[in-house]
DNA sequence: GCTTAGACTTGGAATAATATTT
DNA sequence: AAATATTATTCCAAGTCTAAGC
């Protein structure tokens, strides 16, 4: 394994924790050479001196209240201080139990804050909460490495680092050589100098055994009865209830995220610089807890004690603490349904109609600016033609040690190729590492402001030198109060959505307007650039819907032939939907589907036969004559088929013209909602709807649709979101964004 | 003014739950 | 009833943006 490319680490520095040495690093790099040209990346990191083991108490947030600080907390958490919060302890779990499953309001006494007016600098007057809940402690399963073709025994601690990596053997985690070098170095950091002198390369670690080890847990888990896995989960449900919920203002809501992150590999994406560093496990005392006043503070695990409790009112998260891969907080907020997001995100789409009343002065005055004599005002005023137009994320600038990736105001000049005809085309790596390529025809004096960009300066050169994020904001502000750059992608995705909505068939099938709206949103989420890749199974599942459309189609055949028997043809004259031949059945497919169905009905015979012998062994014999005798009903040889034979009377139904005609007509309605389906479904292969479903448009025009089209909600929203977009629920059918 | 800590939204993948097929 | 496919939920990484702090 590469051991060359690792100029960070050398071996001096084993002990000393990774991000203090790129600390070190960057401030000596800064301050005397480097490239630098223009201002590249920023210098980030998100350091912070952490000092490991001494643990300073951390200065408390701005609104702290100090009060119960100089109490020692051990005191604090065993003093039941019940009786001094308000009635919420004792009345958590009555409440709990009648609102636990009514999901759309049935029940009435929830707090509708959309139907006030609310104050959101302030974020709760009372916050009562049990904490976060821990991964279990590390037990030890004695599973050896082998090194070399040899055993090698491991402590605790360097067998749980080694299980890490052994759960992912079969990701493509292993094959990133970056990912490898990381657990390694981490890897090797753990071990004893005994190990350590052993395990030198990471290629000479076979970790099959622990993986076979875990394959063999996993499927023990997964043979567990029934019951024994309901009992699990009960257990488990009973441990977490407390954690679940909160109660803010005296109301109870549901905590989203409550779980402290379990150790592990850390898994960048794309191409972090810290793939594969190990997540260290985190204890109650990297934890601060933020509580109300006078509320319970929750008891940490038993020997701990919390690193800090504050009550700070000005925001709305639970507890905190530090990633230690990249020193980032991290925190547990109520969950998507609970008040506080809710109006959040009440108050970013009101922001995004806002920008209704603007946008078009704004762009009127854009234009303007591409062609303004000063620099940096044309290279605003491209920006944010490329943030409208094409929904491009601001792009704040990156640090070294974060993945290459790029939005729009970080736009390098080998990220866009200019080509004929006012073409643009555009190839990067936006979050996610999710690749952006569009080619686009732009407006003459776009392409013309890009080239000008871009003129004598190195690929690696930023496009827009003069702009950052910061400046844009600034800006946009200037022209409405709250703008910024990601007002325009909440805007345009709604916008769009709401267009794209028109072409909603009225007078269509339930199943055809929900094509219409999945369609309209598939155009937001290209919009957007929310891909996914292809699911594993796409192409199989494909088929096999084409195959079972067919085989409707064959059934639908058959009927007609049968009717056609009949009733004459030329009373259907102007039936077409009765007379009508599907286009793709042909006779190669008409033998191939009656064989199949053949094969299926003798199934079905059989399954029959079988579950008979079980039951009813006394009735056994007149039941086996008729079962015979549907059998042999019909009989083929080989699958070459001409016409003549196909169309030789077939079993019939025996079912009255009227019968077979209305037969006819549900299973045409059948094809064609499969048909939609299977259009669906192919078209969204490599599109992700539900981030834009999500995070970028109005619940409200869905809602609005809904009743407009009497689309049940249910089809367009599942149950986390109807949760989450309550407050949109009472719009107008006519609503408009 | 500039930097960056801090808090919150946005994002695809992994996993769990459920539905469907065998 | 087990295997598989599909959908919903959870996870946690990675963005945006504000304001604290110099």
């Amino acid at each position: 394994m590469s051991t060359k490319d690792t100029p960070s680490v050398d071996s001096s520095e084993e002990d000393i924790p990774l991000s203090k040495i790129i600390k070190r690093r960057k401030s000596k790099g800064v301050d005397s050479d480097e490239d630098f040209t223009i201002r590249r990346r920023r210098s980030t990191p998100r350091k912070k001196a952490n000092i490991k083991e001494t643990k300073k108490p951390k200065a408390k947030t701005k609104n702290s209240v100090e009060s119960d600080d100089d109490i020692p907390l051990s005191s604090l958490t065993k003093n039941k201080m019940n009786n001094k919060n308000e009635s919420t302890n004792a009345k958590t779990k009555e409440d709990k139990g009648e609102q636990s499953e009514n999901d759309n309001g049935g029940e009435n006494n929830e707090y509708k804050w959309w139907e006030g007016d609310f104050d959101d600098s302030i974020k709760w007057t009372t916050l009562e909460h049990s904490g976060v809940l821990f991964p279990p402690e590390y037990e030890p399963h004695g599973v050896p490495l082998k090194y070399d073709g040899e055993m090698v025994k491991l402590n605790a601690e360097e067998e749980e680092i080694a299980g890490f990596y052994a759960h992912m053997l079969e990701t493509d985690y292993v094959k990133n050589p970056i990912f490898n070098k990381n657990f390694f170095d981490g890897f090797r950091s753990v071990l004893t100098s005994e190990n350590k002198k052993r395990i030198l390369k990471l290629e000479k670690c076979d970790f099959t055994l622990m993986y076979e080890y875990f394959q063999k847990l996993r499927d023990e888990k997964k043979n567990m009865t029934k019951e024994e896995k309901e009992k699990i989960k009960q257990e488990k449900l009973k441990m977490e209830e407390k954690y679940m919920t909160a109660s803010i203002d005296g109301r109870i809501e549901k905590v989203g995220n409550f779980r402290i992150e379990p150790p592990g590999l850390f898994r960048g994406r794309g191409k972090h610089p810290k793939a594969g560093c190990i997540k260290k496990r985190i204890r109650p005392e990297d934890v601060t807890i933020n509580i109300g006043k006078t509320c319970k503070i929750p008891d940490p695990p038993a020997g701990h004690s919390w690193r800090d409790i504050i009550h700070n009112n000005q925001v709305t998260w639970l507890a905190t603490w530090e990633d230690t891969v990249n020193m980032t907080p991290k925190y547990v907020f109520l969950a998507a349904g609970s008040s506080l997001k809710g109006q959040s995100d009440f108050k970013k789409f009101e922001k995004a109609r806002e920008l209704k009343d603007y946008v078009l002065d704004i762009r009127r005055k854009n234009t303007e600016e591409l062609r303004d004599s000063d620099l940096l005002t044309r290279q605003r005023a491209t920006a944010l033609w490329l943030i409208d137009k094409l929904a491009l994320r601001a792009g704040n600038e990156k640090g070294e040690d974060e993945a290459d990736t790029v939005g729009c105001c970080s736009l390098r000049c080998e990220h866009i190729e200019l080509a004929e005809n006012n073409t643009v085309i555009f190839d990067f790596l936006g979050k996610d590492s999710i690749r952006y390529y569009n080619q686009v025809e732009v407006d003459k004096i776009i392409h013309k402001n890009l080239k000008e960009f871009k003129k004598g300066k190195k690929k690696d050169e930023p496009l827009f030198n003069l702009l950052t994020t910061a400046s844009l904001n600034k800006y946009l502000t200037s022209l409405m109060p709250g703008l910024t750059a990601k007002v325009f992608r909440t805007f345009n995705a709604s916008f769009t959505f709401q267009e794209e909505l028109k072409n909603t068939p009225s007078d269509g099938t339930v199943a055809e307007k929900i094509l219409a709206y999945n369609r309209a949103n598939r155009q937001v989420a290209i919009l957007c650039n929310h891909q996914r890749s292809i699911p594993k199974s796409h192409d199989t599942s494909m088929t096999k819907l084409k195959e079972k459309i067919l085989m409707l189609k064959y059934e639908k055949y058959l009927l007609r032939l049968e009717l056609l028997d009949l009733v004459e043809e030329k009373t259907f004259k102007n039936r077409p939907e009765i007379t009508e031949m599907e286009s793709d059945l042909d006779d190669d497919v008409i033998a191939r589907k009656k064989i199949e169905k053949e094969e299926l009905e003798l199934k079905k015979i059989e399954q029959k036969k079988i579950k008979l012998e079980q039951t009813k062994s006394e009735s056994q014999e007149s039941k086996k004559v008729d079962v015979e005798k549907d059998s042999n009903s019909d009989e083929e040889s080989s699958p070459k088929r001409k016409k003549k034979d196909l169309e030789e009377p077939r079993k019939k139904t025996k079912l009255s013209p009227e019968r077979l005609e209305k037969k006819i007509l549900t299973l045409k309605n059948r094809i064609e909602n499969m048909k939609l389906a299977l259009t669906d479904r192919d078209e969204n292969k490599t599109t992700a709807l539900s981030t834009s479903k999500t995070n970028y448009i109005d619940p409200r025009i869905s809602f609005a649709w809904s009743k407009l089209h009497s689309v049940p909600i249910e089809k367009l929203f599942n149950k986390g979101l109807r949760d989450k977009f309550k407050w949109a629920t009472s719009v107008d059918a006519n609503w408009s964004f």
